[in-house]
DNA sequence: GTCTATACGCCGATAGAC
DNA sequence: GTCTATCGGCGTATAGAC
């Protein structure tokens, strides 16, 4: 039993894999049951198999997300160069896993999907504690915002085919901002 | 002739106010023109006489936005507060025109579509050149992005049923975050 | 100008074969 | 487990009456 209990169907992640893939570069409106199951290359029926509705796709893919969100919160609490300018370095899209459930997600938060608004709120204040420990309750919501609004504009400017855009410039001035707000 | 050829059809903006309306409070999946057409007080054959089609209800939505952007941008060239605070403290969701605009677009940003996304980087680099004229260029992707950030959140803080959010103290966090990244 | 009626396609979901 | 076939519903758009 050990060695197989544990392990998941391929299929199913192959499905979530394309729908990720799919919300961030086509949009929630085309991410649509048959566009998943083409590019998972499984059939609509298949696909149904491992989620019974859509709904529960969803669910998947944001039980994801708490996953790989959870990691990388450990990660910041422990980051040596602090929790501040790891987090605005990280805000920076680096194709990360993270990034991908992360900006997958935020289609569905966009079009108004209850339950990704829910977990969302839970992920900001999760950082929020981190950055205030770090440079002070004052100066936190300051460096979330710019980290959000970084991860905003990528987001935006990686719409229908468009490449991952060259930010890193914009992470040196914040990254000099938030010297300035330490000080 | 003066004073009828720049008078448009008052069905006409009532239409493009439920629609605003309907990507603000229920995204934009459920903005159809059978509930858009419903809140305006018109049927939907009646809708589709000022509109052809939908993208034509979505281009006018974005002139709308491009006439109120522009106007703003003026107010902010001018503000005696400055360019940085003017911004900050407008990125603050306050139920104004262009604040209703501005997020009903971003609904239709986030399910990909193409001509939004154009319009959005125009807007963003007219708002950075201020920004830039006022703390100087190294700081205004900072303060850009922390407004951003402040919308962003606003914006899924306004989903289906919710009532704008009390954000104002994040506000003056903002604002004394800019006056330290001005220094 | 605004309405009703209707065509047409796509999406989500079910039934049942293999 | 994965497939094919198919249904019901809804969203966009057209035709044409008033």
């Amino acid at each position: 039993m050990i060695g197989t209990m544990a392990r998941k169907p391929v299929a199913r992640e192959a499905v979530l894999d394309a729908f990720e893939s799919l919300l961030i570069e086509v949009g929630e409106r085309a991410a649509t049951l048959d566009a998943v199951a083409r590019r998972a290359g499984v059939s609509k029926g298949g696909l149904l198999y491992h989620f019974p509705n859509k709904e529960a796709m969803i669910s998947a893919l944001l039980e994801r997300m708490d996953v790989l969100v959870a990691a990388d919160l450990a990660v910041m609490a422990n980051a040596p160069e602090g929790a501040a300018v790891h987090f605005i370095r990280s805000s920076l899209w680096a194709g990360t896993p993270l990034d991908r459930v992360f900006v997958a997600a935020t289609r569905l938060a966009e079009v108004a999907h209850a339950e990704t608004l829910h977990r969302f709120a839970a992920v900001q204040s999760g950082w929020l504690e981190l950055l205030a420990a770090d440079v002070g309750a004052a100066m936190a919501k300051a460096v979330l915002y710019m980290g959000d609004g970084l991860y905003f504009n990528a987001m935006l400017a990686s719409g229908p085919g468009a490449s991952p855009p060259g930010m890193s410039a914009d992470v040196d001035s914040l990254l000099a901002a938030v010297e300035r707000l330490r000080g």
